[in-house]
DNA sequence: CCGACTTCGTGAAAACTTGCACAAGGGCGT
DNA sequence: ACGCCCTTGTGCAAGTTTTCACGAAGTCGG
Protein backbone atom coordinates (compact mmCIF):
# COMPACT_ATOMS: atom_id res chain seq x y z
CA UNK A 1 0.00 0.00 0.00
CA UNK A 2 2.68 1.86 -1.10
CA UNK A 3 -0.07 4.69 -3.20
CA UNK A 4 -3.46 5.54 -2.82
CA UNK A 5 -6.12 3.29 -2.35
CA UNK A 6 -8.12 4.99 -6.06
CA UNK A 7 -11.68 4.01 -5.61
CA UNK A 8 -13.46 5.23 -8.23
CA UNK A 9 -14.77 8.25 -7.46
CA UNK A 10 -18.71 9.37 -8.72
CA UNK A 11 -18.82 11.98 -11.71
CA UNK A 12 -20.61 14.01 -10.09
CA UNK A 13 -17.93 14.23 -7.85
CA UNK A 14 -15.23 14.50 -10.29
CA UNK A 15 -16.86 17.19 -11.76
CA UNK A 16 -17.30 19.29 -8.57
CA UNK A 17 -13.76 18.81 -7.70
CA UNK A 18 -11.92 21.47 -9.89
CA UNK A 19 -14.60 23.54 -8.66
CA UNK A 20 -13.09 23.29 -4.86
CA UNK A 21 -9.63 23.40 -6.27
CA UNK A 22 -9.88 26.96 -7.53
CA UNK A 23 -11.38 27.62 -4.32
CA UNK A 24 -8.45 26.35 -2.42
CA UNK A 25 -6.47 28.25 -4.50
CA UNK A 26 -7.94 31.36 -3.95
CA UNK A 27 -8.08 30.69 0.00
CA UNK A 28 -4.23 30.15 0.03
CA UNK A 29 -3.58 33.06 -1.91
CA UNK A 30 -5.35 34.97 0.67
CA UNK A 31 -3.15 33.05 3.75
CA UNK A 32 -6.62 30.98 5.23
CA UNK A 33 -5.22 27.65 5.97
CA UNK A 34 -7.94 25.94 7.77
CA UNK A 35 -11.49 25.72 6.52
CA UNK A 36 -14.78 23.49 7.06
CA UNK A 37 -17.16 22.06 4.83
CA UNK A 38 -19.36 24.81 5.79
CA UNK A 39 -17.40 27.20 4.71
CA UNK A 40 -16.56 25.22 1.35
CA UNK A 41 -20.46 25.25 1.27
CA UNK A 42 -20.99 28.52 0.88
CA UNK A 43 -18.41 29.77 -1.56
CA UNK A 44 -18.97 27.03 -4.41
CA UNK A 45 -23.02 27.34 -3.69
CA UNK A 46 -23.80 23.81 -2.75
CA UNK A 47 -24.65 21.71 0.46
CA UNK A 48 -22.34 21.12 3.46
CA UNK A 49 -23.11 17.61 3.63
CA UNK A 50 -22.28 17.26 -0.39
CA UNK A 51 -18.83 18.60 0.15
CA UNK A 52 -18.25 16.41 2.76
CA UNK A 53 -19.35 13.29 1.22
CA UNK A 54 -17.30 14.50 -2.13
CA UNK A 55 -14.47 15.25 -0.19
CA UNK A 56 -14.66 11.79 1.87
CA UNK A 57 -14.19 9.71 -1.38
CA UNK A 58 -10.30 11.55 -1.67
CA UNK A 59 -9.92 9.86 1.93
CA UNK A 60 -10.35 10.87 5.34
CA UNK A 61 -8.87 13.84 5.63
CA UNK A 62 -10.51 16.64 7.83
CA UNK A 63 -10.07 16.90 11.64
CA UNK A 64 -13.41 17.02 13.44
CA UNK A 65 -14.21 20.31 15.22
CA UNK A 66 -11.89 22.32 13.30
CA UNK A 67 -12.32 20.96 9.65
CA UNK A 68 -9.75 21.17 6.68
CA UNK A 69 -5.95 22.03 6.16
CA UNK A 70 -6.14 24.10 2.84
CA UNK A 71 -2.84 23.25 1.45
CA UNK A 72 -3.16 19.82 2.48
CA UNK A 73 -6.50 19.11 1.18
CA UNK A 74 -5.60 21.29 -2.00
CA UNK A 75 -2.20 18.60 -2.20
CA UNK A 76 -4.85 15.73 -2.12
CA UNK A 77 -7.66 16.77 -4.86
CA UNK A 78 -4.43 17.48 -7.25
CA UNK A 79 -3.50 14.11 -6.56
CA UNK A 80 -6.38 12.67 -7.24
CA UNK A 81 -6.83 14.43 -10.35
CA UNK A 82 -3.22 13.81 -11.78
CA UNK A 83 -2.11 16.84 -10.94
CA UNK A 84 1.27 16.29 -10.12
CA UNK A 85 2.93 17.13 -12.89
CA UNK A 86 2.04 19.24 -15.74
CA UNK A 87 -0.33 17.86 -18.75
CA UNK A 88 1.40 19.49 -22.07
CA UNK A 89 -1.89 20.13 -24.63
CA UNK A 90 -1.60 20.90 -28.08
CA UNK A 91 -4.57 23.15 -29.53
CA UNK A 92 -6.02 21.98 -33.25
CA UNK A 93 -7.28 24.87 -34.82
CA UNK A 94 -5.98 28.29 -34.68
CA UNK A 95 -8.95 30.50 -35.86
CA UNK A 96 -10.92 32.56 -33.22
CA UNK A 97 -11.47 30.16 -30.83
CA UNK A 98 -8.00 28.64 -31.13
CA UNK A 99 -6.43 31.94 -30.39
CA UNK A 100 -8.59 32.59 -27.76
CA UNK A 101 -7.76 29.92 -26.10
CA UNK A 102 -4.26 29.65 -26.28
CA UNK A 103 -3.75 33.57 -25.68
CA UNK A 104 -6.27 32.75 -22.53
CA UNK A 105 -3.56 32.05 -19.62
CA UNK A 106 -6.08 29.79 -17.85
CA UNK A 107 -4.62 26.68 -19.49
CA UNK A 108 -1.05 26.99 -18.78
CA UNK A 109 -1.39 28.21 -15.36
CA UNK A 110 -3.21 25.28 -13.86
CA UNK A 111 -0.78 22.80 -15.16
CA UNK A 112 -1.99 22.70 -19.24
CA UNK A 113 1.09 24.16 -20.62
CA UNK A 114 0.03 24.74 -24.49
CA UNK A 115 3.06 23.13 -26.18
CA UNK A 116 1.55 23.83 -29.71
CA UNK A 117 -1.08 25.04 -32.46
CA UNK A 118 -2.31 23.45 -35.31
CA UNK A 119 -4.09 24.79 -38.45
CA UNK A 120 -4.37 23.54 -41.85
CA UNK A 121 -4.42 27.08 -43.49
CA UNK A 122 -0.64 28.05 -44.55
CA UNK A 123 -1.56 31.77 -44.45
CA UNK A 124 -1.80 30.66 -40.48
CA UNK A 125 1.49 28.95 -40.43
CA UNK A 126 4.40 30.22 -38.15
CA UNK A 127 2.27 33.41 -36.70
CA UNK A 128 2.44 33.39 -33.03
CA UNK A 129 -0.64 33.45 -30.93
CA UNK A 130 -0.20 33.78 -26.93
CA UNK A 131 4.05 32.60 -27.20
CA UNK A 132 2.97 29.85 -29.30
CA UNK A 133 3.79 29.69 -32.92
CA UNK A 134 1.03 28.13 -35.23
CA UNK A 135 2.40 24.89 -37.08
CA UNK A 136 1.76 23.15 -40.41
CA UNK A 137 -1.55 20.11 -39.27
CA UNK A 138 1.17 17.94 -41.08
CA UNK A 139 3.37 18.33 -37.83
CA UNK A 140 0.82 17.03 -35.37
CA UNK A 141 2.28 13.42 -35.10
CA UNK A 142 5.94 14.13 -34.48
CA UNK A 143 5.03 17.12 -31.78
CA UNK A 144 2.67 14.65 -30.32
CA UNK A 145 5.23 12.08 -29.67
CA UNK A 146 8.34 14.17 -29.20
CA UNK A 147 6.60 16.17 -26.32
CA UNK A 148 4.71 12.83 -24.93
CA UNK A 149 1.14 14.87 -25.52
CA UNK A 150 -1.99 12.83 -24.19
CA UNK A 151 -4.24 15.45 -24.56
CA UNK A 152 -5.40 17.45 -27.10
CA UNK A 153 -7.86 20.43 -27.64
CA UNK A 154 -10.06 20.86 -30.77
CA UNK A 155 -11.05 23.92 -31.76
CA UNK A 156 -11.51 23.80 -35.76
CA UNK A 157 -14.85 24.49 -37.25
CA UNK A 158 -17.80 21.89 -37.36
CA UNK A 159 -17.04 21.11 -41.34
CA UNK A 160 -13.06 19.71 -40.40
CA UNK A 161 -13.54 18.79 -36.94
CA UNK A 162 -14.40 14.87 -37.66
CA UNK A 163 -10.96 15.10 -40.45
CA UNK A 164 -8.78 16.85 -37.22
CA UNK A 165 -9.93 14.29 -34.91
CA UNK A 166 -9.36 11.35 -36.48
CA UNK A 167 -5.61 12.97 -37.18
CA UNK A 168 -5.25 13.18 -33.07
CA UNK A 169 -6.11 9.59 -32.75
CA UNK A 170 -4.09 8.58 -35.20
CA UNK A 171 -0.94 10.77 -33.65
CA UNK A 172 -1.20 9.15 -30.31
CA UNK A 173 -4.11 11.50 -28.37
CA UNK A 174 -6.11 9.58 -25.79
CA UNK A 175 -8.01 13.02 -24.65
CA UNK A 176 -9.80 15.20 -26.81
CA UNK A 177 -11.67 18.59 -25.34
CA UNK A 178 -13.83 19.25 -28.12
CA UNK A 179 -15.28 22.80 -28.61
CA UNK A 180 -15.99 21.91 -32.60
CA UNK A 181 -20.18 21.89 -32.55
CA UNK A 182 -20.11 18.66 -33.56
CA UNK A 183 -20.33 15.44 -32.50
CA UNK A 184 -17.18 13.42 -33.12
CA UNK A 185 -16.56 9.45 -33.32
CA UNK A 186 -13.49 8.29 -32.01
CA UNK A 187 -12.49 4.73 -30.92
CA UNK A 188 -13.95 3.83 -27.52
CA UNK A 189 -10.46 3.85 -26.06
CA UNK A 190 -10.43 7.94 -26.49
CA UNK A 191 -12.19 10.47 -24.09
CA UNK A 192 -13.99 13.37 -25.23
CA UNK A 193 -15.67 15.97 -23.16
CA UNK A 194 -17.78 18.48 -25.31
CA UNK A 195 -18.09 22.28 -24.36
CA UNK A 196 -20.65 23.61 -26.03
CA UNK A 197 -21.19 27.91 -26.17
CA UNK A 198 -24.44 27.77 -27.54
CA UNK A 199 -26.12 24.76 -25.97
CA UNK A 200 -25.78 26.78 -22.60
CA UNK A 201 -27.21 29.72 -23.74
CA UNK A 202 -30.07 27.74 -24.69
CA UNK A 203 -30.63 26.22 -21.38
CA UNK A 204 -30.82 29.71 -20.19
CA UNK A 205 -33.00 30.56 -22.78
CA UNK A 206 -35.36 28.22 -21.83
CA UNK A 207 -35.63 29.05 -18.53
CA UNK A 208 -35.80 32.65 -19.71
CA UNK A 209 -39.10 32.03 -21.56
CA UNK A 210 -40.55 30.11 -18.95
CA UNK A 211 -40.21 33.07 -16.82
CA UNK A 212 -41.21 35.35 -19.42
CA UNK A 213 -44.65 33.15 -20.22
CA UNK A 214 -45.40 32.80 -16.23
CA UNK A 215 -45.00 36.75 -16.12
CA UNK A 216 -47.35 37.19 -19.06
CA UNK A 217 -50.17 34.62 -17.97
CA UNK A 218 -49.53 34.40 -14.44
CA UNK A 219 -52.84 32.20 -14.14
CA UNK A 220 -51.04 29.13 -16.00
CA UNK A 221 -48.50 28.75 -12.66
CA UNK A 222 -50.98 29.56 -10.19
CA UNK A 223 -53.10 26.29 -11.40
CA UNK A 224 -50.68 24.30 -12.00
CA UNK B 1 -55.81 24.97 -24.65
CA UNK B 2 -53.86 27.64 -27.10
CA UNK B 3 -51.01 27.02 -26.00
CA UNK B 4 -48.27 24.27 -25.14
CA UNK B 5 -48.55 22.49 -22.28
CA UNK B 6 -45.32 22.89 -20.50
CA UNK B 7 -44.77 20.05 -18.35
CA UNK B 8 -41.59 20.82 -16.62
CA UNK B 9 -38.27 19.56 -18.49
CA UNK B 10 -35.94 17.54 -16.27
CA UNK B 11 -32.49 19.23 -16.12
CA UNK B 12 -31.03 16.42 -17.54
CA UNK B 13 -33.11 16.05 -20.82
CA UNK B 14 -32.86 19.47 -21.09
CA UNK B 15 -29.25 19.71 -21.34
CA UNK B 16 -29.60 17.28 -24.13
CA UNK B 17 -32.09 19.16 -26.15
CA UNK B 18 -29.52 21.57 -27.59
CA UNK B 19 -27.02 18.60 -28.74
CA UNK B 20 -30.59 17.00 -30.40
CA UNK B 21 -31.36 20.06 -32.11
CA UNK B 22 -28.07 20.93 -33.46
CA UNK B 23 -27.81 16.97 -34.71
CA UNK B 24 -31.59 17.97 -36.03
CA UNK B 25 -30.10 20.79 -38.20
CA UNK B 26 -27.13 18.69 -39.64
CA UNK B 27 -29.92 16.06 -40.75
CA UNK B 28 -31.92 19.02 -42.39
CA UNK B 29 -29.02 20.33 -44.00
CA UNK B 30 -28.16 17.39 -45.89
CA UNK B 31 -31.51 16.78 -46.83
CA UNK B 32 -32.48 13.95 -44.53
CA UNK B 33 -36.43 14.04 -43.44
CA UNK B 34 -36.71 11.21 -40.96
CA UNK B 35 -34.84 9.54 -38.62
CA UNK B 36 -35.44 7.00 -36.00
CA UNK B 37 -34.58 7.27 -32.16
CA UNK B 38 -32.03 4.75 -32.84
CA UNK B 39 -30.18 6.69 -35.48
CA UNK B 40 -30.39 9.78 -33.30
CA UNK B 41 -29.23 7.68 -30.38
CA UNK B 42 -25.96 6.96 -32.82
CA UNK B 43 -25.27 10.85 -33.59
CA UNK B 44 -25.66 12.23 -30.32
CA UNK B 45 -23.79 9.08 -28.53
CA UNK B 46 -26.37 8.01 -26.04
CA UNK B 47 -29.32 5.36 -25.59
CA UNK B 48 -32.35 4.85 -27.95
CA UNK B 49 -34.39 4.92 -24.87
CA UNK B 50 -32.56 8.09 -23.68
CA UNK B 51 -33.94 9.68 -26.94
CA UNK B 52 -37.57 8.79 -27.23
CA UNK B 53 -38.06 9.82 -23.28
CA UNK B 54 -36.35 12.41 -23.44
CA UNK B 55 -38.46 13.70 -26.98
CA UNK B 56 -41.57 12.39 -24.73
CA UNK B 57 -41.12 14.92 -22.91
CA UNK B 58 -42.05 17.45 -25.50
CA UNK B 59 -45.31 15.23 -26.34
CA UNK B 60 -45.58 12.54 -28.59
CA UNK B 61 -44.20 13.76 -31.91
CA UNK B 62 -43.20 10.66 -33.80
CA UNK B 63 -44.70 7.95 -35.72
CA UNK B 64 -44.28 4.51 -34.24
CA UNK B 65 -42.46 2.22 -36.94
CA UNK B 66 -41.41 5.30 -38.83
CA UNK B 67 -39.66 7.66 -36.64
CA UNK B 68 -39.53 11.53 -36.04
CA UNK B 69 -39.98 13.76 -39.12
CA UNK B 70 -36.66 16.07 -39.03
CA UNK B 71 -38.44 19.49 -39.20
CA UNK B 72 -41.53 18.89 -37.30
CA UNK B 73 -39.06 17.70 -34.33
CA UNK B 74 -36.83 20.47 -35.01
CA UNK B 75 -39.96 23.04 -34.63
CA UNK B 76 -41.03 21.41 -31.10
CA UNK B 77 -37.64 21.51 -29.75
CA UNK B 78 -37.09 25.15 -30.58
CA UNK B 79 -40.17 25.99 -29.49
CA UNK B 80 -39.62 24.23 -25.86
CA UNK B 81 -36.80 26.17 -25.41
CA UNK B 82 -37.58 29.14 -26.22
CA UNK B 83 -36.15 29.95 -29.41
CA UNK B 84 -39.18 31.07 -31.23
CA UNK B 85 -37.18 34.52 -31.48
CA UNK B 86 -34.18 35.34 -30.91
CA UNK B 87 -32.45 36.63 -27.72
CA UNK B 88 -30.40 39.33 -28.03
CA UNK B 89 -27.44 39.27 -25.70
CA UNK B 90 -24.68 41.63 -24.02
CA UNK B 91 -21.15 40.53 -23.21
CA UNK B 92 -19.00 42.32 -20.65
CA UNK B 93 -15.39 41.85 -20.70
CA UNK B 94 -13.48 42.57 -24.28
CA UNK B 95 -10.43 40.41 -23.29
CA UNK B 96 -9.14 37.76 -25.23
CA UNK B 97 -11.99 35.46 -24.27
CA UNK B 98 -15.01 38.49 -24.60
CA UNK B 99 -13.12 38.97 -28.51
CA UNK B 100 -13.27 34.93 -28.90
CA UNK B 101 -16.54 34.59 -28.04
CA UNK B 102 -18.00 37.71 -30.18
CA UNK B 103 -16.27 36.53 -33.21
CA UNK B 104 -17.06 33.42 -32.93
CA UNK B 105 -20.38 33.74 -34.60
CA UNK B 106 -22.06 30.87 -33.30
CA UNK B 107 -24.03 32.64 -30.76
CA UNK B 108 -25.53 35.31 -33.27
CA UNK B 109 -25.81 32.01 -35.82
CA UNK B 110 -28.12 30.16 -33.43
CA UNK B 111 -30.38 33.39 -32.53
CA UNK B 112 -27.95 35.00 -30.00
CA UNK B 113 -26.91 37.98 -31.77
CA UNK B 114 -24.58 39.74 -29.83
CA UNK B 115 -26.37 43.65 -29.55
CA UNK B 116 -23.01 45.09 -27.51
CA UNK B 117 -19.83 44.22 -25.84
CA UNK B 118 -18.55 46.19 -22.43
CA UNK B 119 -15.32 47.30 -20.93
CA UNK B 120 -13.93 49.11 -18.68
CA UNK B 121 -10.44 49.54 -19.70
CA UNK B 122 -11.08 53.28 -21.54
CA UNK B 123 -8.80 51.91 -24.51
CA UNK B 124 -10.83 49.05 -25.58
CA UNK B 125 -13.81 51.34 -25.71
CA UNK B 126 -14.99 51.99 -29.47
CA UNK B 127 -12.34 49.31 -31.42
CA UNK B 128 -14.66 46.80 -32.93
CA UNK B 129 -14.61 43.14 -32.54
CA UNK B 130 -16.91 40.74 -34.76
CA UNK B 131 -18.34 43.69 -35.95
CA UNK B 132 -19.50 44.84 -32.48
CA UNK B 133 -18.13 48.16 -31.17
CA UNK B 134 -16.83 47.87 -27.47
CA UNK B 135 -18.89 50.57 -25.31
CA UNK B 136 -18.03 51.87 -21.87
CA UNK B 137 -19.39 49.91 -18.88
CA UNK B 138 -21.06 52.84 -17.99
CA UNK B 139 -23.38 52.66 -20.73
CA UNK B 140 -24.78 48.95 -19.57
CA UNK B 141 -27.91 50.18 -17.97
CA UNK B 142 -28.99 51.77 -21.00
CA UNK B 143 -28.19 49.03 -23.44
CA UNK B 144 -30.00 46.78 -21.77
CA UNK B 145 -33.30 48.70 -21.08
CA UNK B 146 -33.53 49.70 -24.75
CA UNK B 147 -32.59 46.78 -26.21
CA UNK B 148 -34.38 44.15 -24.05
CA UNK B 149 -32.05 42.28 -23.13
CA UNK B 150 -32.03 39.58 -20.63
CA UNK B 151 -29.15 37.09 -20.84
CA UNK B 152 -25.15 38.77 -20.65
CA UNK B 153 -22.28 36.68 -21.05
CA UNK B 154 -19.95 37.36 -18.69
CA UNK B 155 -16.01 37.63 -19.98
CA UNK B 156 -13.62 39.89 -17.34
CA UNK B 157 -11.07 38.30 -15.38
CA UNK B 158 -12.14 36.74 -12.41
CA UNK B 159 -11.22 39.74 -10.27
CA UNK B 160 -13.52 42.17 -11.88
CA UNK B 161 -16.39 39.29 -12.35
CA UNK B 162 -18.02 39.77 -9.61
CA UNK B 163 -18.91 44.02 -9.55
CA UNK B 164 -19.60 43.03 -13.35
CA UNK B 165 -22.07 40.66 -12.15
CA UNK B 166 -23.37 42.73 -10.21
CA UNK B 167 -23.65 46.12 -12.87
CA UNK B 168 -25.24 43.40 -15.15
CA UNK B 169 -27.94 42.66 -12.20
CA UNK B 170 -28.65 46.18 -11.38
CA UNK B 171 -29.11 46.83 -15.50
CA UNK B 172 -31.92 44.24 -15.56
CA UNK B 173 -30.20 40.92 -17.23
CA UNK B 174 -31.84 37.76 -15.30
CA UNK B 175 -29.51 35.20 -16.74
CA UNK B 176 -25.91 34.86 -17.12
CA UNK B 177 -23.49 32.88 -18.75
CA UNK B 178 -20.33 32.52 -16.34
CA UNK B 179 -17.00 32.13 -18.19
CA UNK B 180 -15.46 33.99 -15.64
CA UNK B 181 -13.30 31.67 -13.06
CA UNK B 182 -15.20 32.55 -10.38
CA UNK B 183 -18.09 32.11 -8.39
CA UNK B 184 -20.66 34.74 -8.94
CA UNK B 185 -23.04 35.64 -5.96
CA UNK B 186 -26.44 36.79 -7.33
CA UNK B 187 -29.61 37.33 -6.32
CA UNK B 188 -31.92 34.26 -6.31
CA UNK B 189 -33.90 34.94 -9.39
CA UNK B 190 -30.98 35.43 -11.40
CA UNK B 191 -29.92 32.06 -13.01
CA UNK B 192 -26.40 31.66 -13.76
CA UNK B 193 -24.47 28.88 -15.85
CA UNK B 194 -21.11 28.58 -15.39
CA UNK B 195 -18.05 27.45 -18.15
CA UNK B 196 -14.89 26.48 -16.81
CA UNK B 197 -12.61 25.62 -19.56
CA UNK B 198 -9.99 24.22 -17.08
CA UNK B 199 -12.18 22.39 -15.22
CA UNK B 200 -12.49 20.45 -18.58
CA UNK B 201 -9.25 19.72 -18.52
CA UNK B 202 -9.09 18.72 -14.98
CA UNK B 203 -11.53 15.87 -15.91
CA UNK B 204 -9.94 14.64 -18.76
CA UNK B 205 -6.64 14.31 -16.89
CA UNK B 206 -8.01 13.04 -14.11
CA UNK B 207 -9.32 9.86 -16.17
CA UNK B 208 -5.14 10.15 -18.39
CA UNK B 209 -3.91 9.46 -15.03
CA UNK B 210 -5.81 6.76 -13.68
CA UNK B 211 -5.26 4.99 -17.57
CA UNK B 212 -1.26 5.61 -17.74
CA UNK B 213 -1.46 4.30 -13.56
CA UNK B 214 -3.40 1.41 -15.05
CA UNK B 215 -0.82 0.45 -17.86
CA UNK B 216 2.29 1.41 -15.06
CA UNK B 217 0.90 -1.20 -12.86
CA UNK B 218 -1.38 -4.06 -14.56
CA UNK B 219 -1.81 -5.85 -11.45
CA UNK B 220 -3.85 -2.97 -9.72
CA UNK B 221 -6.62 -3.25 -12.31
CA UNK B 222 -6.48 -7.13 -12.30
CA UNK B 223 -7.14 -7.05 -8.64
CA UNK B 224 -9.87 -4.48 -8.36
C1' DC C 1 -57.38 -6.61 -46.35
C1' DC C 2 -54.25 -8.93 -43.58
C1' DG C 3 -50.11 -10.22 -41.32
C1' DA C 4 -45.24 -9.30 -40.67
C1' DC C 5 -42.26 -5.90 -39.32
C1' DT C 6 -40.64 -1.63 -37.45
C1' DT C 7 -40.37 1.90 -34.04
C1' DC C 8 -42.54 4.71 -30.57
C1' DG C 9 -44.07 5.69 -25.80
C1' DT C 10 -43.85 4.33 -21.15
C1' DG C 11 -44.22 1.57 -16.71
C1' DA C 12 -41.10 -0.47 -13.71
C1' DA C 13 -36.49 -1.74 -12.13
C1' DA C 14 -31.86 -0.40 -11.41
C1' DA C 15 -28.31 2.89 -10.73
C1' DC C 16 -26.79 7.08 -9.23
C1' DT C 17 -27.02 11.45 -6.63
C1' DT C 18 -28.51 14.38 -3.02
C1' DG C 19 -29.67 15.75 1.62
C1' DC C 20 -30.68 14.69 6.42
C1' DA C 21 -29.44 13.57 10.84
C1' DC C 22 -26.50 11.91 14.15
C1' DA C 23 -22.73 9.19 16.29
C1' DA C 24 -17.78 9.47 16.48
C1' DG C 25 -13.73 11.97 17.26
C1' DG C 26 -10.66 15.75 18.14
C1' DG C 27 -9.37 20.36 20.13
C1' DC C 28 -9.50 23.78 23.70
C1' DG C 29 -10.43 26.14 27.98
C1' DT C 30 -10.35 25.56 32.69
C1' DA D 1 -7.40 15.61 33.23
C1' DC D 2 -11.99 16.53 32.00
C1' DG D 3 -15.91 17.87 29.73
C1' DC D 4 -17.93 20.93 26.34
C1' DC D 5 -18.25 22.26 21.81
C1' DC D 6 -17.50 21.88 17.11
C1' DT D 7 -17.18 19.58 12.71
C1' DT D 8 -16.32 15.46 10.28
C1' DG D 9 -17.73 11.06 8.15
C1' DT D 10 -21.51 8.17 6.94
C1' DG D 11 -25.96 5.19 7.12
C1' DC D 12 -30.21 5.90 5.33
C1' DA D 13 -34.10 7.85 2.95
C1' DA D 14 -35.63 10.64 -0.81
C1' DG D 15 -35.18 12.24 -5.31
C1' DT D 16 -33.48 11.98 -9.94
C1' DT D 17 -31.74 9.75 -14.04
C1' DT D 18 -30.86 5.83 -16.81
C1' DT D 19 -31.95 1.51 -18.74
C1' DC D 20 -34.79 -2.36 -19.86
C1' DA D 21 -38.59 -4.53 -21.81
C1' DC D 22 -42.80 -4.72 -23.94
C1' DG D 23 -47.48 -3.32 -25.47
C1' DA D 24 -49.40 -0.04 -28.81
C1' DA D 25 -49.62 1.76 -33.16
C1' DG D 26 -48.36 2.63 -37.59
C1' DT D 27 -46.31 1.09 -42.49
C1' DC D 28 -45.79 -1.90 -46.33
C1' DG D 29 -45.84 -5.98 -49.36
C1' DG D 30 -48.61 -9.43 -51.15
Amino acid sequence: MTDSPRRRIPEATLSRLPLYLRILGELAEEGTTQLSSDQMATLAGVNAAKVRKDLSYLGSYGTRGVGYDVAFLTYQVQRELGLTHEWPIVIVGAGNLGQALSGYGGFTSRGYPVVAMFDSDASKVDTVIGGVRVRAIEDLPAVVQSMNVSIGVLATPGAAAQDAADLMVRAGITSILNFAPVVIAVPRAVRVRKVDLASELQILSYYEDRRQSAAADPARTASA
